[in-house]
DNA sequence: CATCGTTGTTCCAACGATGTAAAGACCGAG
DNA sequence: CTCGGTCTTTACATCGTTGGAACAACGATG
């Protein structure tokens, strides 16, 4: 591989030149100019980025840590990270944490200013005093705790309530929720969205009809709906934290031939591809992701150049895109 | 940020001696290597791994190179990926190609190897002349050309066969196939399965049954079985080349009333994680998926030590799992 | 023709880590 | 008490790059 060392001998210049040619600098002959272009092309030559990086005191990367890929909120956010951190010139590195505390905190510890520029949280388990972090930071979802770090999102509250109303404008009356967390504070502010609906629409609120959710994966959907199911009174509609319990609970409902949307109207959060091509196809909130990718990535851009601490939470838009499982054809 | 020099100055030895305690180097005084320790410990030292790569010529990192994160395929093989590299204490670099031949191109153009030490390879365009690679590399997938490089994955043909003599099986005659493709080596490899089990059970093959797909997105999935449907006599079984496009025919045959498995059985090919969960739930061929991961890193890994090239192509494990989508109850 | 400012180039140090060689400490054998 | 060998530590160079200072060349100015 070319170093500058190599093309500066190839063109007879001094080595400092041909990184002034490299980066643009004014004041080159034009004949070095020339010469060194013409031996950067000869030799291939591409710049160490580790070493250019060392020199500059920065890395050229930022972390994005997440629950898990295999997530197609997650996959999809990613692939919307990936493409928004190329206009700053960064790459991104991945770190999986599998939504546990201790592979939060081992993700975190492996984030040192030597590694990543900045970093991009979604974090699920985490609690205020483990982040004691040495980059910049954006948190994406709800701080869990009261932690000073910007955060970049939708309002949970707002969509939740805007699915619970459709549901309630359906003339449904036995509306349950599923995905309950102790932790979370997405799972808290859905929720908080959810009684303000039924409050609103002087529904009842019943406890029993909260189902908790550990993992947010279509096995836990399926679970939860199965117990709700299992009810002497079931529901008659079902609030889901997020697509993939809400395709499971649809799969439990299929499966005790109970009928979407006729019998039960599911709603979904986060707008998965796999949603709209279900059957029943799943009505759900769909938060603008390349908007919220976009925010987050900007954002440590701007804070990167100026480390003066400017907290600001970014509302991302969302919409409630109406599907087959809320709507009796 | 903690330097070897500020430990050292703090431990009162030379920089070498902390450098030799952090890499674990036998032969320093216990009294000395306590004293480093506790100055490691207080400083809350790092190594600056940028600087510890520029310095061991290695860089810390592997690409890995695919259409897409938001196929869920990809989203999981990355997840697994990462996990796997972790093991060789490497990074994961994800870059996204969308598919295309530009993308593609221009992600190889970026893999110097200033930044990564290895890549791994999921092409769907590249032609055999891009593959001018300057780091070593394995491809997942297929061989689109013949290119000297180690390959990683299932056998096409005898999976393909396997889905198809299942549906075979069953009963069905009217098979017909979803996913061909003029560039890739994967559509040619399941196509030829496909015939083969076609061949071997004395069953006519009809090209008009052969539909192509351009992206293998669900929408691909769905617009190819819409025109399978229309012809005057449509087939009692498809055999999609991944499950996305089984998934969107799944759909497709659900808006046209077409039942699932009765009139058509479906099998599809990856066995992603919705399919466990669609309705009905999809037959697939299952490759092991964290077999190829830690294959791929394995080889490079050996690659990166002994450069001399050995050119192995390694075979992983699949196999069928059948779900309702094929099983009449 | 001495001086000056502008251009263009080079040399040197530094980023943080590690390999190498050599120096220093230590021990027992002769 | 010296020698030779094994430990243990250190100084120094180096990886590829860039910032800064120094220096050189140049025409323009007085």
């Amino acid at each position: 591989m070319a170093t500058l060392k190599d093309v500066a001998r190839l063109a007879g210049v001094s080595v400092k030149t041909v990184s002034n040619v490299v980066n643009g600098y004014s004041f080159v002959k034009p004949d070095n100019r020339r010469r060194v272009e013409a031996a950067l092309e000869a030799t291939g030559y591409r710049p160490n980025l580790g070493a250019r990086n060392l020199r500059r005191g920065r890395t050229g990367f930022i972390a994005l840590v997440l629950p898990e890929l295999s997530i197609p909120y997650f996959a999809e956010l990613a692939g919307l990270v990936i493409a928004a951190a190329q206009e700053h010139e960064w790459n991104v590195l991945i770190e999986q944490t599998f939504g546990t505390l201790s592979g939060e905190r081992l993700a975190l510890a492996s984030l040192g200013p030597h590694l990543v520029d900045a970093a991009i949280l979604s974090p699920e388990a985490l609690q205020a005093d483990d982040f004691q972090l040495s980059v910049p930071a954006v948190l994406l979802g709800e701080h869990a705790v009261d932690v000073p770090i910007s955060r970049v999102g939708i309002d949970n509250v707002a969509a939740s309530m805007a699915a619970v109303r459709h549901l309630i404008s359906l003339g449904r009356t036995r509306i349950a929720a599923i995905g309950a967390h102790p932790q979370r504070g997405t799972a808290a502010l859905r929720l908080e969205g959810y009684r303000a609906a039924l409050a609103e629409a002087g529904l009842d609120f019943d406890p029993s009809f909260v189902v908790p959710a550990l993992n947010y994966h279509r096995a836990d959907g399926a679970a939860a709906m199965k117990s709700l199911l299992d009810m002497r009174n079931p529901p008659d509609a079902v609030f889901c934290f997020n697509d993939l319990l809400a395709i499971g609970a649809m799969r439990a409902a299929a499966e005790r031939f109970v009928r979407v949307p006729r019998d039960l109207a599911i709603v979904g959060f986060d707008n998965n591809e796999e949603s709209v091509y279900s059957s029943p196809s799943l009505t759900s909130i769909a938060p603008d992701k390349a908007a919220i990718a976009s925010a987050a990535v900007d954002l440590l851009h701007a804070r990167a150049g100026s480390p003066d601490l400017v907290l600001d939470d970014v509302q991302t838009p969302f919409s409630l895109l109406v599907r087959e499982s809320t709507v009796v054809r």
